[in-house]
DNA sequence: CATGAATGAGTGTTCATTCAT
DNA sequence: CATGAATGAACACTCATTCAT
């Protein structure tokens, strides 16, 4: 199935073998199932090209049964992003601050909790559709800078800083550390989102060596312990 | 253009000067004028949420008059690509295929080309939406992967495999090192896309320099004529 | 009659206080709480906009409760209309029957019986969406005709009738002397309508007192027992 | 044709037999048959009962286009009234500003006009619709009222005050014979639209005739000039 | 009996596309 | 060629009604 142009599969998310006493059972575990259910189809077709009654198809029910537990498109959405992205990076954070080991190895476990957590999930590419939809659904876009970016952004500012401060990286620019920490997240992200549109898959791009890598080519220029040469590259990252 | 007082902004994109006279050349111009308004609403709203109609205005024409030259809004979008991708795209591939420098000096000269003719125009965020609607527009992610992404990465293949088989560089996986010279162009074009629709714009991030940044750092570990450590870094972009 | 709980008027009459507890008590005065609340209701919002469930949650039961005692919301509109005119209409109609006092006498009596049972609640408001959603329910609009218009027609006409068969009225058209009654209740209606809906208050109306000069300013045109001049107000009532 | 519970014709409203030079020409009708249409439906239906799109297939349109003219079925609404009851309403004002005679000739003057340019059409029933569906529509009907009541009422009262003070009428609550003079009006518009629904026509009352009765009736205890009895009727009139 | 979760037909509104002018 | 009026399929959302519990 190449494109996926249809939808189909009612009950598809999962393999919810549980127990199926029916109308109880059934309700506790819906508004989950409608967020996945919402979460496939808003990352492969789009914000606008979601359709409220494909969603609710997907999760098994009725178009009337979704707007039982979401009023609206936007209130779906939101609650998707809530369930999947706002939870993690609130969890993420405690992490961080709790966290007692060397900076470096801070980074590497969120960039692990986040590859398990979000990024092997269909959840890290919502980005997509709301970069591209965003002056279509400007209260998303806000809601997702708001829950998601900036916490993010906050987030691995702090645990750079801490590097920073307690000696283990070189002062730099946090916010230009942040940014090349990001990228190769924002670049596995796109490539899987294409490798799963296109349905081509060149080279199948082992995710979790990927991260290491960037993250230890990062953190090559970050170290603070060498009087290693300032080469282009780290100095550029430092602040103008 | 003194006459035609309604709309807005008509031939707005490029300059295209030396003209006979204003009806002979507007009618000439059209296709382009119509090409660069609809470029500008599918990078700002999606696919979905463009109108044609607004494209058209945008153009300075009437709904109908856009009709006359694409006969809809899926050619529009092909017409639009070709028109700003697969031309800039073909350019490159004679470049880099008539090249006799270094391939260092080529993949240098190949990211300033790109950015200068593609990344830092509209055309670069198309992949945005295109990403996004995919399969909302099967056909569209379709052309785009036939007409720009699979070429793209035949010419950066190639010259990769022309840097190892001139024993510049070492010998590598090249579609891993593809990826990495493809991810910060990605990052760059989400970023400012994102500064773009956010309006916030937390570090204004030069371009240029980070495009340099990021390529001497690829090629760091890409280079064959240090005995450097072979780290991690550079180990784990070999082929596994 | 407890059983057979699937038509309408399940246990309509009256008010049926001094019940056991409250349980019991509740389970006998639902059908007629749901006729209240349905009432309160039509007459606010109109017909169509009457939701059931908000009759339902009015009366202090589920939606699904609702559909125990009354099968649509077509039947639930006729048993309110049953449960509060049908029965006055009746009421009146005996009264009428059983008067032996003059007919001007009558037709104050049935002024004031008509405005402390009827036109002083929220049912004579039924006439007014009635009219406006006739045709969008047709069905209801006869039921209301039959069941209330041509009754108390019916009623009125056999009042004046009598009137002037009993030499107190002047012979007159009957149906033009009767339309003369009703139109001062029908403004009453409609003006305390517009007062609740506006919570505009212009002049408070006393209503008590305006049916009285409504009616006595009829009953001089009606009068037979003085020479006075035959104006063209009380000649224009004669039939043509 | 009982109940017209389904509609038909399109291209309904009047006979329009006129100029149909197709395109052009149609498309100056096209506001004004849509308004006659809309004011057809929602007179018989109701508010929330009117679809938009019967509306438009009675002017016989597609739904469409409808919303090429009038971008909410709320607007749609508000552009009726303005059209067949503000116009009229500014109309009489100025008349009886104008206006030289004596008040009693006045009176009967505007009940004329307004027979004659309002009662005698289905815009008078709008007000049937707005209060029943008041509270499902308040912008409806707060417009409803700022646009048709507040400016009737106050025409009205002018026009009294004229009286008064010229000494053609006793002095009295303006405000309650303001209302003793809308009285007649409100049944002759319930009466036709009650005979309009429920195709009973037990009577045909002259409307015109009617509001001459009426008229006169209400003059006889407003006038001045005499010294007759102060009859209950009159007196009720008078400000408490 | 009572509940409220589930359904799906129905409505307001939008927009790509057509075509008479 | 250019226009913009007209169309109708499509979609978000509502609500009367059903039925398993």
């Amino acid at each position: 199935m190449p494109t996926l142009a249809h939808v189909s599969e009612p009950c598809a998310t999962g393999m919810a073998q549980a127990s199926p006493k029916s109308r109880q059972r059934r309700k506790e575990a819906r508004p989950q199932e409608l967020l996945d259910a919402a979460l496939s189809l808003f990352v492969e077709k789009g914000l606008a090209a979601t359709r409220t009654e494909d969603v609710a198809h997907l999760a098994g029910v009725s178009k009337g049964t979704l707007y039982l537990y979401y009023p609206s498109k936007d209130a779906l959405f939101k609650a998707v992003v809530r369930s999947h992205l706002t939870q993690v990076i609130t969890m993420g954070s405690e992490l961080a601050d709790q966290f007692e080991g060397t900076s470096s190895d801070l980074l590497h476990l969120l960039a692990h909790t986040w590859w398990t957590e979000v990024g092997s999930s269909k959840a890290a590419a919502l980005m997509i559709p709301i970069m591209s939809e965003a002056s279509a659904f400007p209260d998303l876009a806000q809601f997702y800078l708001d829950e998601v970016v900036a916490p993010s952004h906050a987030l691995l500012a702090r645990v750079v800083a801490r590097g920073i401060s307690r000696g283990e990286f070189r002062p730099m620019d946090v916010t230009a550390v942040v940014q090349a920490l990001i990228a190769p997240a924002l670049f596995l992200v796109l490539y899987r989102q294409c490798t799963a549109v296109c349905a081509a898959n060149p080279v199948p791009l082992d995710p979790e060596r990927f991260i290491q890598t960037q993250i230890e080519l990062l953190l090559r220029g970050l170290e603070a312990h060498t009087g290693r040469d300032e080469s282009t590259t780290t100095a550029s990252l430092t602040h103008p």
